[in-house]
DNA sequence: AAATAATATGCAATTAGTTGCATATTATTT
DNA sequence: AAATAATATGCAACTAATTGCATATTATTT
């Protein structure tokens, strides 16, 4: 189960709560792996009792106190050992495809409409990543070197993203030339 | 819940048994959905319970006896609604980025072993398309005419397996210039 | 000969994920 | 003023998915 070995990368990085974790999965790193907030505590606190991460509580004025997680000496064992092991590739689940597959019994016009609005999301989504590419690229050199595996990652949000775009283009076409 | 959806588009084409859908999954569309036969089991009996689905039992002699599920009238009507919904974009849950993401505790050789070992396997997925395209272009008009929106969606199996391949070469490159 | 695969279906325990709800305070928007 | 959002954490019910196991027979592979 992943979402714990996605945490624990997250947080061999920096220390973090579990809010600022939830952040970076909505705004940072969506593109490789998604968890709600009530997800990502149950798995920290797991995380915690069995000794990979611990936490300091600090206490703020005028918003709930926080919990400021790190990984532990147990918690970087186990997740060395996770990186070198072997993990399956996703599993792809596709509600628009199965859509456009079962499309012949719409009007073309409903498959149309709903693909420009995934259309605009696939886009707003890649203005994102992009954005994120700017930053990065922006950096020193010293700096680039630092995160240059993530840029890899987010290089396949990136192209991922971009790829769809372009077939879904392909797709308006051919719904249009009705 | 959309393997229910799945589960009727693909009925809404011919009647077919569990295990003949199940094949269907795992070597026909598993491009956009994928489920275990237990999943698939549990659900057509859901849907025959709510009438969405009927079945004939047809005895077989050294074999199992099979189930042929058919989709009823209240089945179609429900699949035209949800044909004409709003759908969610898949979450993507990718435990290699993660990997990657977190690949300075490991090294290089570690990663570049894991995604020759991924390399393969996508390789290996896009040829069964590139396979399943080849058939499809080499039917008649008419023929391709019947099938042209599911060739859509096996356009984007094709896309994504090419531009996660070409990314892969592009990490490759970047991890061996070590 | 034994193990595995294929054909076909299914039970059930366990794990993972979703959703709604909640607390408490401040800041911003309607 | 009321509603919503942001900051932060969390409980719990429900749904979805995974995994292991099972039945029974034949065919193929080791």
């Amino acid at each position: 189960m992943s979402l714990q070995h996605s945490l624990l990368v997250l947080l061999s990085e920096s220390p973090a709560t579990g809010y600022e974790l939830s952040q970076t999965f909505k705004k940072g790193v969506g593109y490789f792996w998604k968890a709600s907030h009530q997800q990502i505590y149950l798995q920290l606190k797991k995380l915690s009792e069995v000794g990979w991460l611990e936490f300091v509580i600090e206490v703020q004025r005028g918003k709930p106190d926080k919990k400021i997680y790190q990984i532990t000496e147990a918690g970087k064992a186990v997740l060395n050992a996770w990186l070198s092991s072997e993990v399956k590739p996703p599993k792809t689940n596709d509600a628009l495809l199965v859509m456009i597959y079962g499309g012949k019994h719409v009007k073309p016009d409903v498959l149309i409409k709903e693909i420009e609005r995934h259309k605009s999301i696939h886009s707003k989504g890649l203005k994102k990543l992009l954005d994120i590419e700017t930053l990065y690229l922006s950096l020193s050199d010293d700096e680039k070197k630092k995160y240059r595996l993530p840029y890899l990652t987010l290089r396949r949000g990136i192209s991922g993203e971009q790829s769809w775009l372009v077939w879904a283009e392909e797709v308006l076409i051919e719904l249009m030339s009705d």
